[in-house]
DNA sequence: CCCCTGCATGTTAAT
DNA sequence: TTAACATGCAGGGGG
């Protein structure tokens, strides 16, 4: 390895100490030039990839050259051998190998859906200056390998010698090439001229990719994007570093997934002084602002911290001065930068990289302009922290308070060249969540995309793009006028634009019909979970639309098959605990027979008969009828039932009985689960748990829309688990007498709960009792309704909501994260949850009974009969029975809460804790322990 | 009692 | 496994 080498691309090293050192080497800022290729450090460029597991380095099998695999527009010049291994393009070159015609045309930058490849085409720096734009690109190339094949170009203040390079095109495409990467691409790079003195040849170049997916999700989506050139907008970035490798950039934020990048468009000139095709597939073109290279920088910034200051706020910032302005980092602020301390936390590469040296901790002050032309005086310090440092700016509440930012807003530094000048601005929340939030993006052509945070399960071969789903949200979310232009643009150029899913139909893909709030303004009420930087703003809107995936998903989510729980008593609440996560199975509806008998009804993948399983298994995704290995000697109207062949098992009326079931107790609890918060109150442990998460604000949700920290990311606010419901970070375990401000909002809020609780509860005793008089009187009466309206209930169903006995309901909560049970009472897959449901009332009613799911479907089932018996009531399967001559008649549980007789208990079960009341109807504590 | 300051610690991303 | 960083928290000073 040599002593002095760059990290141009073509002599970069593949190992990260000597990667590191090379980085070093970078302080000597222009004073060293590359002992292999001879390019200066100062441009070095990093490859976006370098963070993947896969370094992206190869080293050049013949030379030894080290070779970058995601420069893929620049300087990733590299060959993959059939043998193994690499070469470089110099050796590639001398070995007559895989050249490319050099005569090839150029064309406009797009990628093409014929060969899953991707063009990319740079124009020329010339034609980004346009006439009319007095901020005149200073483009210095200074990547200049002795192999001529060096692309790095930069577009920096020039301050150094100004050097107007003509680019010229640069092409690349990428398709898939079965390498022995198994994830490769090529590279098409062609270089119609590269600065005056440089006629570059067009060349052919396998690229690995270093990461699977790209070959992958391009094979897979058919990926079409077509970048060109816009109309209008000459290069408005002067200060900024300008990194041309789009594609490079593309991926590498494609893998990232939650960042996107900021599009500039790029002027119309570029093409057509090329000769370039202009008449379609024209969108702007990508540019990244990376920091500059700072001498003092000791490691690579992370990404997130890369400036992605519009080009408006650089010209606020700048104003008319001639000064170039330069980002160097921005930070999402977190509550704790936002909040009144003052303090805001200073990534410490950015801080050791772009602030002046300190060696104390007291620091200096440090003078920084806002936007506003105002001048701040910080404190700029550190702490001793882990034989580290914490950098810290001190006293920003104001400079926060006046530009009226909080947590998850965003604030950029940059600096004002040659002058030296600090300087601050600020990107709301509402721009930056739309950066950030990716989940549900709209792509011009209507699809809805989703990206890498969002279930993985529901949309396929998305996250590739979610780079750029999420920058087109953020364009359309955008409220900066030129981002909006932006948006608009690219809207415009829904034909270039466009994303070629073909199984787009997978899961659940969102039409294009996305709500107003979605695009609009109103995206500002956010909601963060995770942490740092990756954390998610998740919009309310999304938050739903994902909350309704997720329990749609959850009728898939069954406990890990064979595997028994352990139980686990926490602090008087036992926990089943499982070994493994849920799996998946196919959704089916469970049924109890007038005998107590069990059991689960599936439909046919192929033929989309209902048929009858036992109520304990766990069926696959896929189930069709030959599956019915539980069912293969039973003989029904001379068919097995094994097969498809064998006809329906359910009545058409039966059928319908049992599907108006499920679709009304899904119609319920969606509706309930979308009730104002208000109406929602939770109970016992949740209810702690949403006190100790969300504090006082548990009945207003945007009043912690922006919570800044949650203790899981799959977690969600009012999560009863045991990991949730510990105190926050840093807390430990909280003493009983603890009265610190969680402990007292949590035991305040609970004393409350238990309060209205008792409260409630004798109302709905008072209540019930009136009614059970009601209820039972007219035996006729409750016949007929069995028979002619199974569904429909008699009552209100929020009256049966409110009458439902907690008893059942914890039952059927319970149950529903058990084998037994395809409908969840709650839109929760958490196993965590208490077994015994919310209320923690119940746990008398169970005494100290080991409560297993089985047991509990068990007794949440029987009770209805027992019950019904003991009223003198016939059964209402009985009836069925009797009169459909079919020997049952789905008594749907657990899903079938909203059970047709809705006076007999079965209540659609939702999220309603409190308004469980208590079971004074049936349960089967009511019936066992309470025989009266 | 409140606020500020400095440090400690838990969590998470990066390596 | 380590580094970064978000945030908790104790101690001290001031009102």
């Amino acid at each position: 390895m040599a002593s002095k080498i760059c990290m141009n691309g073509l002599c970069g090293v593949s190992s990260s100490s000597e990667w590191r050192k090379g980085w070093a080497m970078r302080s000597g800022e222009f004073a060293n030039l590359c002992d292999k290729c001879g390019s200066a450090y100062e441009q070095l460029v990093f490859c976006d990839l370098f963070h993947s597991k896969d370094t992206g380095w190869r080293e050049c099998t013949s030379c030894g050259k080290h070779l970058h695999c995601g420069c893929i527009a620049s300087s990733s010049l590299l060959e993959l051998l059939d043998s193994g291994g690499v070469n470089c393009i110099g050796c590639t070159r001398s070995s007559g190998l895989h050249l490319a015609p050099s005569d090839e045309e150029p064309k406009a930058f797009s990628m093409s859906t014929e060969n899953n490849v991707g063009e990319m085409q740079s124009t020329s720096m010339d034609n980004q200056l346009d006439g009319g734009n007095a901020d005149k690109m200073k483009v210095e190339q200074l990547g200049n390998c002795a192999d001529g094949s060096n692309a790095l170009i930069h577009l920096l203040p020039s301050q150094n010698d100004d050097t107007n390079v003509s680019i010229g095109q640069l092409k690349q495409e990428i398709a898939p090439s079965p390498g022995e990467f198994g994830s490769t691409c090529i590279t098409k790079f062609n270089q119609a001229s590269i600065g005056p003195s440089q006629n570059a040849k067009v060349d052919i170049y396998k690229v690995t990719m270093g990461v699977k997916d790209v070959y992958d999700s391009l094979s897979q989506t058919k990926l079409t994007i077509a970048l060109g050139a816009p109309s209008g907008n000459p290069n408005p970035f002067p200060g900024a570093v300008v990194e041309e490798r789009e594609l490079s950039k593309t991926i590498s934020s494609l893998q990232q997934g939650s960042r996107s990048q900021h599009l500039l468009p790029r002027p119309p000139k570029s093409v057509l002084a090329v000769g370039m095709d202009t008449s379609a597939n024209m969108v702007p073109q990508i540019r990244v602002a990376r920091p500059p290279a700072e001498g003092r920088v000791k490691s690579q910034l992370l990404p997130r911290y890369w400036p992605r200051i519009t080009d408006q706020e650089l010209l606020q910032i700048s104003g008319d001065s001639n000064s170039t302005i330069v980002p160097l980092f921005e930070k999402v602020l977190s509550a704790s930068d936002a909040g009144r301390i003052g303090r805001l936390v200073l990534p410490k590469a950015c801080a050791e990289a772009y602030f002046p040296p300190i060696s104390q901790p007291e620091g200096l002050p440090l003078r920084i302009q806002d936007v506003k032309g105002k001048e701040w005086i910080f404190q700029f310090r550190f702490w001793p922290n882990n034989n580290s440092r914490m950098y810290v700016l001190e006293g920003v509440t104001p400079c926060i308070q006046s530009m009226q930012l909080q947590a998850g807003d965003t604030v950029t530094f940059s600096r004002m060249d040659p002058e030296g000048k600090l300087l601050m601005g600020f990107r709301k929340a509402s721009n930056s969540i739309a950066m950030q939030d990716t989940h549900l993006s709209a792509t011009p052509n209507g699809t809805t995309l989703s990206s890498e945070p969002c279930f993985s399960g529901v949309i396929e071969n998305v996250p590739i793009m979610s780079g750029y789903s999420g920058l087109l949200q953020s364009l359309k979310g955008s409220t900066d006028p030129h981002l909006n232009a932006l948006s608009k643009h690219l809207n415009s150029a829904s034909g270039d634009f466009s994303w070629h899913t073909p199984e787009r139909h997978v899961g659940k893909v969102r039409d294009g019909s996305l709500p107003p709030s979605m695009l609009g303004p109103e995206r500002k009420r956010s909601r963060n979970i995770g942490s740092k930087s990756k954390r998610l703003l998740i919009d309310i809107q999304d938050a739903l639309e994902l909350k309704l995936t997720w329990e749609e998903a959850q009728d898939m989510l069954r406990p890990p098959p064979s595997i028994k729980p352990s139980i686990v008593t926490i602090e008087d609440h036992e926990f089943e605990e499982y070994e493994e996560p849920p799996v998946f199975g196919k959704r089916s509806i469970f049924t109890v027979r007038s005998s107590g008998e069990q059991e689960q009804w599936a439909q046919c993948d192929s033929c989309s008969k209902w048929r009858r399983l036992p109520a304990n298994i766990l069926l696959p995704p896929k189930w069709t009828c030959p599956d019915n290995v539980w069912d293969q000697s039973r003989l029904v109207m001379g068919y097995f039932r094994c097969s498809c062949s064998a006809p329906d098992e359910l009545s058409p009326r039966e059928l319908e009985i049992l599907l108006r079931l499920h679709k009304d107790f899904k119609k319920r609890k969606i509706i309930t689960n979308h009730r104002p918060a208000q109406e929602h109150e939770p109970a016992g442990l949740d209810a702690l748990a949403n006190a100790a998460t969300l504090g006082d604000n548990i009945s207003d949700p945007s009043a912690t829309s922006i919570a800044t920290t949650t203790k899981h990311p799959r977690h969600r606010p009012g999560c009863s688990c045991i990991v949730c419901i510990q105190p926050p970070s840093g807390k430990g375990k909280h003493k009983p007498t603890c009265t610190c401000n969680v402990c007292m909002t949590v035991k305040r809020r609970f004393k409350t709960l238990m309060m209205r609780k008792k409260k409630r509860q004798s109302e709905r005793e008072a209540e019930i009792a009136q009614r059970n008089q009601y209820i039972w009187a007219p035996r006729d009466d409750v016949e007929v309704d069995s028979t002619s309206r199974p569904v429909t209930s008699r009552l209100d169903p929020s009256e049966n909501e409110a009458r439902l006995g907690n008893k059942l309901q914890s039952n059927v909560e319970c149950n529903s994260v058990s084998n037994n049970l395809a409908e969840t009472g709650k839109g929760q897959i958490d196993l965590n949850c208490h077994p015994n449901g919310p209320n923690r009332e119940e746990d008398s009613h169970l005494g100290s009974t080991r409560v297993s799911m089985m047991s509990l479907l068990q007794v949440a089932s029987l009770p209805l009969e027992m019950y019904l018996k003991q009223n003198g009531l016939t059964s209402l399967i009985s009836e069925q029975q009797a009169s459909s001559g079919s020997h049952v008649l789905p008594q749907v549980t657990g899903e079938s809460e909203g059970q047709p007789h809705e006076d007999h208990c079965m209540a659609p079960v939702v999220e309603e804790p409190e308004s469980g009341g208590d079971d004074e109807l049936s349960g089967p504590d009511q019936s066992q322990n309470d025989p009266s």
